[in-house]
DNA sequence: GTAATAGTGTCTATAAGACAGTATCCG
DNA sequence: CGGATACTGTCTTATAGACACTATTAC
């Protein structure tokens, strides 16, 4: 090697990349919802090969001047038409160089969680988007994902069920900055797939330093009889301390 | 589009990936082990450009026949010799499409936890290789390190914090297959950064179902005076429930 | 014996689970 | 009023922090 003897300028300027092994970036994005009071999650139908027919996550190739936060930015804009303002992490990067036939794709998932939007189009690449039940992906729907998607849906499941242990995320599942105790409850019932105890679950919400914060104003719901419940909002925590564990 | 008419494999043989933007992909490696009793972490310093001088995690690019876990296995084995049979885990992939001058170079980190290995050799791409205390490399260190590896070594910590918290890792700092309930001890303290009570510590782990059992077996210090301590190896558990939670 | 380290027991403080009781709201 | 939902209080159990005490070992 003679480069010791270049500045860095000239170094870049002669260096060739495409010596090395190159492959094809792509996201994958998990949108995980709250629908008819079951969690659920947005998959397309692919249109064309490979894997045709068959169910996956909406995605697609990292253009070479975004960085892939800004790629799965786009693909959430695109497909539900949601800003990323809200939660949008980084998942795991997949990289079995036999995941995909066309050759070495690898994949970085992300998780975003949304409130009730608006049913999505079929994309441009005549893909039909919907979402279904989780419970359903991961029983009688498991044999007809594409690729590896089935082993990235678990992960990210796993992922959303720690993050509401410690994170202050289960206020993006709801449609209103304001909510009540019972909807927030309801949240991380449905993604935990437990019951909780009502007053129990408001002392530890309201114990945990910048969860919620009240907004002094009240609301009834659709129902029958019963009092009006008092409304929150997010509070300004980063990190929730002490976590609220989920139940094992 | 006139993919249609194809069978999966007609398509697959005329599928052109070029036409798609590719990167390379690099992994690096946090090399995480305890010396003198400071965590500390492997480092090169950079032989050639870019960021000539500048101390680097250790990585390189991965082949077309193996996938990203593979990868890491084999530069952690390159750089260190030790096998990945202990604790190798994906951290999180960085992709700024500016963040290697050479070209849109994607990396994913992985986190290693080793016992005391050997010093290492200088690898053959003539850089020196050493493990340096995290104090440090967050410290005085932190300006001369290349590329975006300072947010991934901050990112790779709080990893290693938190999974303390969960999973039985801790013994992979250790050398031997069995330990005192005090070295086990100190890998908390040192990763956490606190002192912890021996008997609430020693509590807390006998019972966490499955985090250590006991050998039988005694042992007594290299220290002048004191008691033989009991020996443990690692138990059976692939998560720790409840978990030990680092104090705040 | 003393100094040093390992291990046990116990009191207290905090947090979590279970559930009874009170407060509103609708019709 | 009754039925329904929201909120409060309290008893009990589980866990964590602080620290005194006992047990071994080297010298």
């Amino acid at each position: 090697m003679n480069e010791n003897n270049l500045t860095e300028d000239e170094f870049i300027a002669q260096y060739d990349m495409s010596k090395y092994p190159t492959v094809a970036a792509t996201v994958d994005l998990l949108v995980f919802t709250i629908r008819d009071e079951q969690l659920q999650l947005l998959l397309i139908e692919r249109g064309g090969h490979p894997e045709k027919g068959k169910l996956a996550l909406p995605g697609g190739f990292v253009n070479t001047d975004e960085s892939l936060d800004e790629a799965a930015e786009r693909e959430l804009m695109e497909e539900t038409g949601v800003s990323a303002s809200g939660y949008l992490e980084q998942l795991k990067t997949y990289g079995n160089p036999h995941r995909d036939r066309r050759g070495f794709v690898i994949s970085t998932a992300y998780v975003a969680l949304v409130p009730h939007v608006a049913d999505p189009e079929a994309a441009d690449d005549a893909a039909a988007a919907d979402f279904y039940p989780v419970s359903e992906i991961l029983g009688e729907l498991s044999e007809t994902l594409a690729f590896d998607h089935l082993q990235i849906i678990e992960d990210g499941l796993a992922r959303v069920r720690a993050k509401l242990e410690y994170a202050p995320v289960a206020h993006e599942f709801i449609d209103d900055e304001t909510f009540t105790m019972s909807e927030f409850r309801r949240v991380y019932e449905i993604v935990w797939g437990v019951e909780l105890l009502p007053s129990n679950f408001r002392r530890k919400v309201q114990s945990v330093p910048g969860m919620v914060e009240p907004t002094g104003e009240r609301r009834r719901t659709e129902a029958d009889g019963g009092r009006t419940s008092d409304l929150y909002r997010a509070g300004g925590a980063e990190i929730l301390y002490p976590p609220l564990r989920q139940p094992e």
